[in-house]
Formats: structure tokens, sequence, C-alpha cells
DNA sequence: CTGAAACTATGAACGTCATACACAGTAAGG
DNA sequence: CCTTACTGTGTATGACGTTCATAGTTTCAG
């Protein structure tokens, strides 16, 4: 009575679900030893540098030999980005608050330890083990505080995505903006000094009253930790209100 | 006395800043007009689709044509990203709250319109003249609330990041996840089956618990509408709560 | 023990793409 | 008119993802 569900092959290999091959030479490669040779490239070279070629030769085999325990290289850039993720935060009986504050920040960081990551994430709903282990401890640390599970699921996806904006966002603040090359940069030493070249006052009205008031002075200073952590009271809060209000209609009904 | 700052040919161009040739023949194109035709194109057929040769063959140009008016492709990507943005709402003496719903809720369409934009968005800070646009928007509703403009632009970005993140769900959501081939579906039909498929209880107790209560049931069902208000309520929330301490604050200082 | 079957890695080949460069054509200024 | 500045073209190149037929290797069946 059990139906035979088949998940795509790149799944149940991230799953380990492949059974194991009777016949013929035994693989001397892996997905998770392509994976984690992949995610070293990446790491020190940047996504660019991770080529069908340039991972293959770091395992040592042809590039086409990849294609027996990838799909694509789609497939592999989706293991990657569950590979990197290393074990959740241990709950250890903290309140939902500070144990979701860690989480959130722990995301954030793993983010900006391997900044590739923010030209992969899809936003896929996540289907990999690590990720999902990620997601299973949120839930598990609003266990007890009346949201459904639905709730749940959504506070979780907002302090996640909450995590990645903000690492894109300090990381793009660190590195030249790229949005100009170094070279051209010429007199104009930062985003402020940038709005403030380009800006109209007649159509920008707010914002270059903000930049004459010097708000956007460093691009170092405008986004930092205290900002990650400014954003993520603002979700927390709303968290928050939303458990109390869910508490008090349990009373009165 | 002005110091003649420079920015970068791509910006200058984006702001309609470069001077105009005074010898040669004119100029058969234009940023604008290729940015709009990369936009069709991806629009159209996707981000696959937009490779300098069908851009320029779309323009009527050859392909290295595009190299006149843009440095590279990425600096066409950029340029879409700013293009494809239309005007922000009008606040209209709105209390911020309506309007910063609205504006947020905006953005997410618009990415929800133009899917390849979530494969573009670097989040850089916004260079371009649309994008600062909205950027001014937001901060003008928060006139008056007591915030500082850091705290402005912080409200902004974490908005805007929202509406991100919330696209990418509700985009990868509606087309088969992207992770598995329809052609291997299978008997697997939902995420909820899929979970549940792959889930081991003891090391996910939580998400399988919810699994099984059949809190995912159908993706669909799963990130929609109200979600996205839900997850913007939490988020205005934080910050009517801060408005009003930062009200108190004034008041007994 | 033998041979078929199952499986692995290889190398050559293909098509696509971004980009560099030298060149030909064209408008304006002196 | 001829120089100067500028625009679009054609060719070429190198990198990359992916396909496919093939050779080599291990196990199982008889």
């Amino acid at each position: 009575m059990e139906p035979a569900r088949r998940l795509s092959p790149m799944l149940e290999r991230m799953w380990g679900r492949e059974p194991a091959p009777r016949r013929g030479p035994r693989p001397r490669i892996d997905l998770a030893t392509i994976t984690a040779a992949a995610i070293e490239i990446a790491d020190a070279d940047g996504l660019a540098g991770v080529s069908m070629g340039s991972v293959a030769s770091r395992v040592g085999v042809a590039a086409t030999a990849l294609y027996r325990y990838v799909g694509s290289k789609e497939d592999l850039l989706t293991s990657m980005a569950d590979a990197v993720v290393p074990a959740p935060p241990e709950p250890g009986g903290r309140p939902w608050r500070d144990y979701l504050a860690q989480w959130t920040k722990a995301q954030r960081d793993i983010v900006l330890e391997h900044d590739w990551l923010l030209s992969i994430s899809r936003f896929a709903p996540p289907l990999g083990p690590r990720r999902l282990l990620w997601l299973d401890r949120a839930l598990a640390a609003l266990d007890g505080t009346g949201l459904d599970d639905g709730e749940k699921i959504n506070v979780a996806s907002s302090l996640t995505g909450y995590a990645l904006t903000d690492a894109a966002l300090v990381h793009n603040a660190g590195s030249g903006f790229g949005e100009f090359d170094e070279t051209d940069i010429g007199g104009v030493s930062d985003y402020g000094d940038l709005l403030a070249e380009v800006l109209d006052p007649e159509t920008y009205p707010a914002l270059s009253a903000a930049v004459r008031a010097g708000a956007l002075g460093g691009v170092e200073g405008w986004v930092d930790d205290e900002d990650f952590r400014f954003g993520l009271g603002l979700l927390l809060d709303g968290v928050e209100r939303l458990i109390a209000r869910r508490a008090s209609e349990g009373r009165t009904r």
C-alpha cells in the first residue's frame, strides 16, 4: 500500500537515498565531495570561479564526470546552497525571542561568510536536509506561543528573508557598491556624496534633505550590526504583538 | 569652487548626464532603447533569453554595437533593474502606515510581474533615478513621525527587502519550486507530500509534526496575498512601536 | 570459470556567449 | 576640403555548459 513515490534524482542524492550501485567500478567521487569542492572554490574565488571544469579538476576528475552526480550546474548550485549551512543553534530552553534573534543573526552571518549565496538564493522553499533543520528549530522555538503552524512558518520565512536582505546590504555596502568602478570614483568618495551629486532637490525633496543632513555620510556606518538589530527588532516586536493578540483571543473565547 | 566630480560612465548615462556628441554620425540607438528592448525580452523569454546578441538584434544593430552604450552585460542588467520600476504611488496625505503598506505591496507586485528581477537584485544601494524616487517617497511618508533619517532609511530598506523576499517566495511556490523536474514528480504532488516523504521525525520533530498536521497542504495556499499582509503587518507593527517609543521619549525629555 | 550486465570516468566535439579589436563609414568644424 | 570625432560592423577568441560514443572496471548469473 506504500505508494512508490519518486523524488528527483538530485533530491535523492541530497538525502543520501540513492541505492548503492551493485555493479561496476566503485565511484571515485560523490555528490558531497563535489559540492564541498565547489564551495571551497566559491569561498576563495567567488561564484565566478565555479565552473564545471574548475570543480572537476579540484576533485581530480574530468569535467564531464560530474554529470553523473549532478544533472546540471544549477543542481550543483542548489546542493551548495544547502551544504554550506551548518547546524542551527541549540535552543536550550530559552524564550522564543532570544532564540529566534540568535537564529536569524546566525543565518545572516552564514551569508556574509559565503557571499556567493547572495547570487544563488532563489528563495525556493527549502528542500535540503540542512536548511530544513533550521526551519524545524524555528518552529520548535515557537511552540507554546499559541501561533498555528502556518503562522510559525510565516514568521520563520520573514526572519530568513530579513537575514538575507540585511546580509546583502552589508555586503554591497562594504564592497564599493558594485555600481561604479574604483578607477572611476574620482572625487566621489561615498554614497552620500554620490547622491548629492546626482539628486535634484525638486524631484527628490525628502531624500536630498536627508543627504544634505548627512544621514548617509559613510556607507560603512550606514549599515552595520546595530542596524541589523534594528530591523530585527521591528520584526520581533511584530511577532510579539501577534502572540499577545492570539493569547488574549484564546482567553476571551 | 565646484569640484568636478566624475561618476561612472554608466551612471552618467542612466541620469542622462552625458554631453551630446558634437561630431560623427547621429547615434541610432540609446541606452534607454537598449534597456527597453532587453526588458521586453526578459519579460517574454526570461533572463536566459537576454544575451547581447538577442538584445542587439531586437534593436537592429550588431551585438558589439551595444558596447558603446554599456560597459558590460552587468551594466545592462543594472540599467534594466532601474528602468523597469514605474513611478511610486502618490502619497496623497495618507497616514504613513497606509502609504508604506501600498508602497511595499507595489514593489512586490513589480517583482512578480518581472520575475527576472529576482535573479538580478544584488540589493546594491539604489543609484538609479527611478529606484531613488521610491526611496524618496518612503522618507517623505515618514516625515513627522519623529524618526531620524537613518531610521527612516532602515525602515524603507527593511520593507523593500521584505517585498523582494516575499515575491521570491510566491514566485518559486507557483513554478514547481524549481527543485525537481515535472517529469520526475511522479506521485509527489506538492511541498507537503514531498517533505513527508523525506523527513525523519526524530531529527525534524517540530517540522514533521507540522507537516503531518497538514500545515503545508498545498504550496499555492502556503504563500499568497494573505501571507504577504501577515509579514508586512509584523514589520509595520514594529515600526509603529518604534514611533510610539520615540514619541514618548520626546515628551519626557 | 566465463561472459554478460551494470556502472564509471574519459575525450572529443558542439553551440552559445561575452567581449576585444581593427576598420569602414559619417557628420561637423576649421 | 580635410581633419577630427564619433558610430556601427565583422571577425576572432577564449571560456563555458553540455552531449555522446567509448573504453575500462566490477559484480552477478550460469
